[in-house]
DNA sequence: TGTTAGCACTCATTCGGGTGGAGTGCTAAT
DNA sequence: ATTAGCACTCCACCCGAATGAGTGCTAACA
């Protein structure tokens, strides 16, 4: 058996019909919407088809028809129309941009929000290799040194260590030298013992020091727990039915406030479709590959703050949601963050 | 008509009972209950009565009945016994300190949650004032400038500024020593325009600069904003069903994802029993002030890290939550709290 | 006078049967 | 190949009866 072309059509109906209602949908629906001007008995008959074909699934004997993932699949594939968004500029709300990257991120995330009726996370841009710029030591007060180290991606890390006796400064400035010269534009994994070791021998008498500067430099290198995940309107997921549920709303809403369950997302697989400009993916039921969120959907879309450097953009909601104006609403949306990060550097 | 004895010992069989089942509770139950040895009829009397006083209410005829707000409020006034709390010891799975506090906080919000099967929140903590201890400007590269401002309470800001032009070093130096002299340990109200325009007079040629540090400054002494506040659990309430219908769930979720909501929760009066040692507030339905949490009760304690230093923490539950067992492990948590902040400092 | 047994009454909940409607699959006619 | 028609299924809903927990009241009792 094959898809032809009034089957694909039929299939359509039906996904749009169910994105609409959320119940399960009929033959004689269709027969109505489409403009085939085909009667509900061969509608059934095609209907028959595509569950054979594994499109569309029944609930249950004699209730109508609801798309299957693999339907789904299909839809985002290939059924969608690239047609406007009828969004707001959602610029002139990002427009009081308070210069810092969060509040930006955070509030994208509110603004998508309330205009999706979704769920919605941001996630901090990452970088992909991080290298010292500059390092600073200084004396604060006679128990606390200050650590201040600069990235090559201008973020500002630092912290300070306790200090049992006072260090002269005049040792500081040398530290801060030879920290600069040997450590400069080094990766982490560029920090061999040969390095470290050259360090401590010249600095023998505060080895302690020395150990805290470079057990700070290493952990902001590595650190990948700071990755920050910005989400909001997690709770438009009770607005939908099939996934208000109790245990299934618990678990979803948790992954919403345990947001450590969205790391692995930022390494999720391109799948099917890929949206030219922005990279939007659709991730349907197991493919988000979270078991929490097997009965949701997740549109994603990557921005770009400069080169090398982005972040992801995700929507979650169910299976039915809008595709075609999520979609939208995020080529919009990455159209205009592309923008005011351009302005920025 | 008094409250007796009777009538007390009766009304707290009421309370306990609900804070068992969630369902009204009816007079057979508690003649059985009691070691009063009373009829149900005799009950029923009381009943009538302690309704009268508004202790309890019956959500419609031939049902039980549940305690009112004045019930819970004299129930956890009045007869809560201050019994050992059986948790076990928190601090091991707290004894990790990353050294980083927040880390630390968002914790104490996730054992706690885990523990009680309760809504929790853990505010940062709050300095009550501030002053600059320390500021420095460094040149990082041709175009960015890092200003680093060091607090009294040892909180470091930082922020790059964009420079067009190169400064030379020297005027950095004297950038430093005079900014340091002149605001050092100055509160923000102090920097008044006086000091202000001395600042500036001395260096004319760089106004952008000295008008972007100073707005920094400012950012940082009176930021409100960057209260932290971590939660954990909130899907806990979904186990309670007088609060997972779904509008009361979303309202109450909402708050708990929109955390702005909790900001005057800090401010929230003292209100009636005080716990001896840790502060351990009750707040029931409407007493949270928070339309949100009206269907709700909090109980709050407060934990300092050092003089004048403090923050809160909160559990929220159904108001028939059980406030013995909540109380004692707040009661059990802050004091080693307490400790681990002792051993910081 | 406080306590209790008994009784009539209320009201939420539950359960089963009945009904309507939406939907299907099949078949026969076009 | 399409469609009309029909029998059948099954969910959803409504209704009414039964259930049962609970109350308030009254009269009797110690």
């Amino acid at each position: 058996m094959e898809l032809d072309e009034r089957k694909l059509k039929i299939l359509q109906a039906i996904i749009r019909t169910y994105l609409e209602t959320g119940e399960p949908v009929g033959s004689r629906t269709i027969s109505k919407y489409t403009d085939l001007n085909l009667s509900s008995a061969t509608i059934r008959n095609e209907m028959s088809d595509l569950e054979e074909l594994g499109y569309i699934l029944q609930p249950h004997t004699s209730a109508g028809r609801i798309p299957s993932d693999k339907g789904y699949r299909l839809y985002v594939d290939t059924m969608l129309d690239a047609k406007d968004s009828e969004i707001q500029n959602l610029r002139d709300e990002l427009e009081e941009k308070t210069g810092k990257i969060d509040d930006v991120l955070q509030k994208v995330a509110r603004v998508l929000a309330a205009n999706t009726n979704y769920a919605t996370l941001v996630s901090g841009p990452r970088y992909q290799s991080k290298h010292v710029k500059f390092i600073q030591v200084t004396e604060v007060d006679e128990k606390n040194l200050l650590v201040v180290i600069v990235l090559d991606n201008n973020v500002v890390k630092n912290q300070m260590i306790r200090i049992d006796e006072p260090v002269e400064q005049e040792t500081i400035v040398k530290l801060n030298f030879m920290l600069n010269t040997t450590l400069n534009g080094l990766d982490v994994l560029e920090m061999n013992l040969a390095v470290i070791q050259k360090l401590k021998e010249q600095f023998d008498s505060h080895t302690r020091v020395i150990d805290s500067i470079l057990e700070i430099i290493g952990k902001t290198l590595i650190d990948e727990d700071d990755l920050e995940i910005y989400t909001s309107g997690a709770t438009n997921i009770l607005k939908y039915p099939e996934l208000s549920d109790k245990a299934k709303a618990a678990q979803i809403l948790d992954a919403f406030e345990e947001k450590r369950i969205f790391h692995n997302w930022l390494g999720l697989p391109e799948k099917g479709r890929t949206d030219e400009s922005h990279d939007i993916q659709v991730y349907i039921g197991d493919e988000t590959n979270m078991d929490s969120m097997k009965d949701c959907s997740m549109v994603t879309a990557t921005y770009r703050v400069q080169e090398g450097v982005y972040g992801k953009i995700g929507i979650v909601g169910p299976k039915r949601m809008d595709y075609d104006k999520v979609v939208g609403t995020l080529n919009s949306l990455m159209s205009q963050l592309d923008d005011i990060f351009k302005d920025k550097n």
